[in-house]
DNA sequence: CTGAAAGCGCTAACAG
DNA sequence: CTGTTAGCGCTTTCAG
């Protein structure tokens, strides 16, 4: 590549010991090259790009002029070693497929990139053996903030997070005993309270289904929530009227094929994420039920499909956009210095009672 | 942090010139410390690291038992700027939001990290000028590969990314000219095959849906690809039976209800988008259109809930996951300097016909 | 199989 | 506002 300078550049190739841009291989242009033909030191290119307040208007347009010229592209890995900075969130969730990760990383990303972070993102999978691997991996690189989203890391995997010593923030459920930071909601309420919805509208014989909670404590919680406001009306919690089962549409509707031949006079269901719900919708009206005088449906977490079905679907709301921002919002502060960061944010959630309860 | 050592490790502390890591404020473990516990040199841990097979068993698990017991982190950082190779393949799509592009970063992620690549993730936005930008930062951190889905990049952006060097694969579109490797279907083949299967089964008044195509060159080719279909049938060509609309379930009903406003003979509609497409279907229901009789309904993607639905929804099936696993593999095999690397794969695309058509 | 020396390209710290 | 000096923590040579 040639180096076409501006007539009256600045130029001045005071000491021309190192060699030049276009002889090394590869034509990769360093700092050092920018430097000389801006005609000032190498550290005032660096400034002029990271602190343009620091450099007088007239260098911080010779550098301008000179990167122009040779397409300089700068190189964050040394800049990130040298200053133990590296402008690199790292965020782990089980997987990318499921839509409701997917919205709070939207909004996180967004929010990184306006402020000049990146994200590095990826998949833990569903068990602690390789979520551990991957965030051991990925502490390697030095991120200078983490997000989580998933299960409760096992201790080791704990221990050596907070050895890290940068912020984390968890998102995945309101818990008791957050690594360092929390934003999110309490799962347990929301299942309970959609649950006591059901019953407030005359339900009597309700149905769970959600995915395996093995390893999912969300799930877990989710399913104590629906316990326990069962047991709070006094109805009766029969662990036949409880199933599990891998998330999607087919599997919505067999679930419920499942709890009606265990109890053929189930009236509702809650099904605990909405793809799951509008399965067991199509089901019903594929088998003639009507909803919701013969079966009610609920769901969780609010996404398009559960305001597109007719009957629309009650779900519970997350903000899960919300989630993601304040998040990045909260590992920024952090990285800046600031003390008076939230260490717990509970977003809430809100039942949208629609047509199908 | 304290460092327990096994009994009778291989321990010898022959220059402590250097401070230990304890001494360290933040108790960063170096390469340093690890290679003095172990009494090997600092080399021979960063062998026992990358190149097991380098390094004898005996200094291999002196090294393992170091970094246990300091609980060693590697900095990659540092790795990446000696050995000039990050580890990292950047990857850039319009939004994480629509499943379609999640879906080839599921198995691209899942490729990449089991090569021990990670992914650095960013939405470019819809616009030339965000997509620059982004990519822009992004080559500063100078990732091994580079992955893109979306538009056509604008000249100096593609000149850029060919600067740099490394390998780039495109996901988007089958175009003539990649900027490096392509990886993907025709978009408007598959258009104009879902369009003469939606003459041939008897529908001549067809109208078409699709996001915008402005700064979106894949809806642009779907909607060749169905005037192509209607031309070669000897069907008129008509700008009132298509219409722009964002993605949506509402809107697919919107859009139809805006395409019946504007032809009442309207007899079926290609909507290219499932969502979209489910939206226009929920729509029928509601005001008592019969499909596939009254009207025929098609989408484009097979996302789950064309299947899901009742009827299921004819659509272009496309294989999102290969793709990501095909181009994960590409830029890998540049990599490593593999000469037989294909520049150009097809994955093809299929109708399914369902019960909407 | 192991080690010593010499950077990778940039920025922190300090001095002017 | 600008420059000099000295690394950041690792890996690449190149010798043994």
């Amino acid at each position: 590549m040639s180096l076409p300078l501006a007539p009256g550049s600045t130029e001045s190739r005071v000491a021309p010991s190192a060699p030049d841009a276009q002889d090394r291989p590869g034509g990769q242009v360093r700092m050092e090259d920018v430097a000389r033909i801006a005609g000032v030191s190498p550290i005032t290119v660096s400034r002029a790009l990271s602190k343009p307040d620091m450099v007088s208007p007239r260098s911080r347009e010779a550098v301008a002029r000179a990167i122009a010229a040779t397409g300089y592209v700068r190189n964050l890995v040394a800049g990130s070693l040298a200053s133990q900075k590296t402008h690199v969130v790292a965020a782990v969730v089980p997987t990318f497929a499921n839509p409701v990760f997917a919205a709070t990383l939207v909004s996180m990303e967004a929010a990184l990139q306006a402020k000049g972070f990146h994200l590095m993102l990826g998949q833990s999978g569903a068990t602690p053996q390789t979520q551990h691997a991957l965030i051991s991996t990925f502490l390697a690189r030095r991120p200078d903030g983490f997000f989580l989203h998933g299960n409760r890391c096992a201790p080791e995997t704990r221990r050596m997070l907070v050895q890290a010593g940068i912020p984390i923030v968890e998102g995945a459920n309101l818990r008791d005993d957050p690594i360092d930071m929390l934003v999110s909601f309490s799962n347990f309420d929301a299942a309970k309270a959609l649950t006591r919805h059901l019953i407030d509208r005359g339900y009597r014989r309700i149905g769970f289904a959600s995915p395996p909670w093995r390893h999912n404590d969300r799930a877990r919680a989710r399913r104590r929530g629906y316990i326990a406001a069962l047991a709070d009306a006094g109805l009766a919690v029969s662990e036949r009227r409880i199933v599990e089962t891998p998330l999607g549409f087919r599997e919505g509707g067999e679930a419920l094929r499942a709890l009606l031949e265990r109890d053929k006079r189930l009236d509702a269901c809650f099904l605990a994420g909405d793809v799951l719900a509008a399965g067991a919708l199509f089901e019903c009206h594929r088998s003639g039920r009507r909803v919701p005088d013969d079966m009610g449906i609920a769901g969780f977490d609010d996404q398009d499909i559960a305001s597109a079905t007719s009957p629309q679907i009650t779900t519970v709301h997350v903000p899960r956009q919300e989630i993601g921002r304040i998040a990045a919002e909260m590992i920024l502060a952090r990285i800046d210095g600031r003390a008076d960061v939230d260490r717990r944010v509970d977003v809430g959630f809100d039942i949208r009672v629609r047509q199908s309860t």
